[in-house]
DNA sequence: GCAAGTCCGACTAAATTAGTCTTATTATAA
DNA sequence: TTATAATAAGACTAATTTAGTCGGACTTGC
């Protein structure tokens, strides 16, 4: 399909969660799991994987857990995703190296090599902090009602 | 991942081929699939997926085969994609419908929604049209010369 | 030193996607 | 009218990707 996996996004809800609570002490990957209802382990699974790339750290031991490594406004969705799903590639003939056999005849590549780099500065450009913001403005609507339907169609 | 589908892929291929010879005959979905060595049976089912969401008009019979529904022009790389992958959404999340079991606790949401957005607009922008052209350029280009590396360097 | 709690990496299972095969239908051409 | 060449559609298999699990290694605190 097109879309974002779901470790992705799982990383995505781990670094804001991480972003909210960057001067309090260092969240575990229970802790996080536990609050947005996500399998521990799975989510254990995405954090490491954004310890390794850099993204977080990773503090061992009986009061360890996670902690961002860079200031939210610093780390893009981008970092995340790719840090997570390797590098943003919407066609695998995208790729540095990569021809795939069609090769030269293949004359689609070159538009979607274009549009691939318009996708990367839209992810690049959202970052944690952003993210964040926009969640403490949608917990401040859902106190003042349920609202569910309305307010958001997509362009279909 | 973060991937357009092969047969999204092949069908731009297709799509853009028939652009390119609009005014002659009705193309066969063997001769397509043969021009760039793909499977013609999984070419032909790409064709009439297409068929079937109104992009191309197939044509049966003998001397049968595909054309472009409408102009080149009016035709978006986002009306194809998700006329064959179905619509273009890059979390579950984000369906009009859709609320994954995290639901309102899940901040990322909103965010990945406009981002979203954007890229429809990206994909949406891109005609058939366009990608036709930039063949034309490029096949100049390759005639003068091999050009593997350089020239594009992705942002990772 | 020992125990509790955490991270880490390899492994297995499930779901999606790619691709194939077969049969039916349609329209042209002889 | 009959043969031929094309699309249409569905079931089916195989491969790849993604989701999720398990046991081991490490660090802290008692």
């Amino acid at each position: 399909m097109f879309k974002l996996s779901k470790k992705a996004d799982y990383g995505l809800i781990a670094v804001k969660h991480l972003a909210m609570h960057r001067q309090e002490h260092a969240c575990s990957a229970n802790e996080i799991a536990d609050e947005y209802g996500i399998s521990v382990t799975l989510m254990a699974k995405v954090l490491q994987r954004l310890a390794r790339e850099g993204v977080v750290v990773a503090k061992h031991g009986s009061t360890g857990g996670y902690q961002l490594a860079k200031d939210p406004g610093q780390v893009s969705a981008l970092d995340v995703i790719s840090a997570i799903d390797g590098p943003v590639l919407i066609t695998s003939c995208v790729t540095s190296h990569g021809n795939c056999e069609t090769t030269e005849r293949c004359s689609v590549r070159e538009p979607l090599r274009r549009v691939n780099e318009s996708i990367l500065g839209v992810l690049s450009t959202v970052t944690i902090a952003q993210m964040s913001e926009d969640t403490n403005e949608r917990a401040l609507v859902a106190l003042s009602g349920p609202m569910r339907s309305g307010s958001h169609m997509s362009s279909s």
